[in-house]
DNA sequence: TCTTATATGAACCGATCGGTACATCTAAGG
DNA sequence: CCTTAGATGTACCGATCGGTTCATATAAGA
């Protein structure tokens, strides 16, 4: 099993294309800054794409097992683990290397929505949403996939701002806003303050 | 007065890279598309960079013009104006040409901070800003800066969603969002039911 | 009519693009 | 010791990249 040099190239490649764009970052200069030579990356890869999505099934992974870890970790009940979502979004923000989601930015550079680099990004949502939704319907709601893409479209937006506003504050205001939602569509008993 | 030229250039150029993307779209193929020789274009615009910034003046402006004016029509009290947001872009996200936000996109491929373009589109995001807090003022609400972020972020997540979701429910869901939102926070002899 | 401004197409620049060819090196397994 | 597999660097492919040069066409203003 001698497939530590590809999930090696894979990982390198995740980080490049995160910090420089996939347009922007051309295989020699993946070459040279992975450390994988390119005569190695088209033994593994057939294409750019097919490293891609690589990189992009690597990344779905990363973030969805840490995002439902920190939802788990921070949150008791449902509803705070549903808020957790935006404690652990300040987290990331914070981060040093934050650019933003990556599957969002691989859809503005391959916006054709057949490319299969646009469908697997779409695939990632769904996952998230398919998660969130589990734990919506472990709350009294009339609509428990309502309030499940609600929350994920602060998600989404808090990222969107949290990359072209002017900072981290996007995820306290989501978070206050998340409250909004859940408390106007939850039954009061089920309300635990936080 | 004989900007008529780079005024249809700067059009035809906004709906290509809103089309194709920026890296995507060479000078040569753009030349082509847009009826306007490469020739002319290097006469109005020192570097791609620059061309590309006249692009996004263009749209700032066509989009704000066009949010606001809906905001007006669609909606009488300020309450229901700023729900017209979520028309709006139901309206948006139904046209034949969506691709998503610009700005967003225009980020995405234009990372740094510090890079013109990326700073023009966080200018975009805090003017829409400016305007929709002067709607939030006229509510009786405790933070009018941070009721109109939550709903900025509803925004941003729906065009997110509008892309990377299965269609145009995201503006349906953004709408049902914000109303707990906005209702969550303001005092209730405001509410007009909507 | 002569000028001036604006536009054009086509050829060209060096650099880089995604991808391939090939000769070489290294190390584990028989 | 010899083979085989995996990795390497380098040179190369045709195409395209952003940008320039130049000779020419057109048309309005003096």
């Amino acid at each position: 099993m001698r497939q530590t040099k590809r999930d090696e190239l894979v990982r390198k490649a995740l980080e490049i294309f995160y910090r420089n764009g996939f347009h922007a970052t051309g295989m020699d200069m993946l070459a040279a800054e992975s450390g994988v030579s390119k005569t190695s990356i088209y033994k593994h890869f057939r294409t750019k794409e097919d490293l891609i999505l690589a990189v992009l099934r690597l990344r779905d992974e990363n973030f969805r097992n840490w995002l439902f870890r920190r939802m788990d970790e921070l949150g008791t009940t449902p509803r705070e683990k549903l808020l957790a979502i935006f404690d652990a979004l300040d987290e990331w923000f914070g981060e040093r290397g934050f650019k933003g989601c990556m599957f969002i930015k691989a859809s503005a550079e391959y916006q054709d929505p057949e490319d299969a680099i646009h469908a697997q990004s779409s695939e990632h949502k769904r996952l998230l949403y398919d998660h969130v939704v589990e734990s919506t319907k472990q709350l009294d709601v009339a609509s428990p996939e309502g309030l499940a893409q609600q929350l994920l479209l602060l998600k989404e937006g808090a990222i969107v701002m949290a990359v072209l506003g002017r900072g981290r504050d996007a995820a306290r205001d989501a978070k206050a806003a998340a409250k909004g939602v859940i408390d106007s569509q939850a039954s009061s008993e089920q309300l635990d303050s936080v």
